[in-house]
DNA sequence: CACGCGTGGAA
DNA sequence: TTTCCAAGCGT
């Protein structure tokens, strides 16, 4: 505890699990030499919740157009709303649009290192705060995505799934997993996620592809099926998400206002259209014009 | 702490 | 087809 020296049990994962990564670990650009704090910065933000594969595209003309904080936070934030183009929840591109701004005002333009200071950016939580500290710039920290929290329920704890909202005891079993060395711990943790994101799937591990499986708690128990409370699953055809993502799709193809009758036809329920339309204008979202008209944010 | 917040691909 | 799920955050 007092020496964070981890337990032995998660100390026997480190050498395979790092060995593994070296041979399989994805060519990703925000991995590449050199990517920098803000590419990052940039990747994290769009892989909140999205895919890589779908991450890719945006990821690389976001940052050929703002290659640099300060480039994006002289746009106009419905610029960051318009590229961001369908890669969902696009509250993250306005938060991001928002954290630049914070970045140059804070910290000379540059992306600060310091973890509290991360995490007092916007759209920086628990999580992305420790992936830019780790990854970035090779900080010790436990970096706790749903991909980490899979691995340890499985390998350490030995059930099929974590819980399902991240709990404070995730944090406290990643930490103990973490390797004493700051090097070695960065490594661990973007390889113990990678781990999670190649093999140790939601759906259908590929255990016998994956380089703990002799150790793991869950497969040596039998690999249990889940026994926990079932998840929620989301619907999403009729909800006012969908509305709003109708109503920002519209706007974000314009390249002027658009009419309230422009908007008006893209969803047929008035009263979830003005609900939608009310919540993406209180978001900021969405700027409000004399006359009826709307557009994105400037 | 539970919920709202987009979108699309894979099983 | 339906269902599940994908590097979370803010309230």
């Amino acid at each position: 505890m007092l020496d964070h020296s981890g337990s032995p049990l998660a100390a026997a994962l480190h050498d395979p699990v790092l060995r593994w990564y070296d041979a399989n670990a994805r060519v990703l650009p925000w991995r590449e030499a050199g990517a920098g704090a803000w590419a990052v910065m940039v990747s994290e933000f769009m892989l909140q919740q999205t895919p890589v594969n779908r991450v890719l595209p945006a990821y690389r003309s976001w940052l050929e157009r703002w290659p640099k904080p300060v480039d994006l936070a002289a746009e106009a934030p419905g610029e960051a709303v318009r590229a961001w183009d369908r890669l969902g929840y696009p509250r993250r591109a306005l938060r991001l649009h928002a954290a630049a701004q914070a970045i140059v005002e804070r910290h000379g333009g540059e992306v600060p290192d310091d973890h509290a200071a991360l995490l007092a950016l916007p759209g920086v939580g628990t999580y992305t705060a420790a992936a830019i500290a780790s990854f970035a710039f090779g900080q010790r920290h436990a970096v706790v995505d749903t991909n980490v929290r899979r691995v340890l329920a499985r390998a350490l704890t030995g059930v099929a799934q974590p819980s399902i909202s991240p709990t404070a005891a995730d944090q406290r079993l990643a930490a103990t997993a973490l390797p004493a060395d700051e090097s070695t711990a960065a490594r661990w943790a973007v390889a113990s996620m990678e781990l999670g994101a190649l093999i140790c799937t939601a759906r259908t591990p590929r255990c016998a592809d994956c380089p703990i499986r002799t150790q793991c708690a869950w497969v040596l128990a039998g690999s249990p099926p889940y026994d926990g409370p079932p998840r929620r699953g989301q619907t999403y055809e009729g909800t006012d998400r969908q509305t709003r993502g109708r109503l920002l799709a519209v706007l974000r193809d314009a390249s002027a206002p658009v009419s309230k009758a422009q908007l008006d036809a893209c969803w047929p329920d008035a009263v979830q259209r003005e609900r939608a339309l009310d919540g993406l204008v209180a978001d900021g979202l969405v700027e409000p014009l004399s006359r009826g008209r709307y557009r994105l944010p400037e």
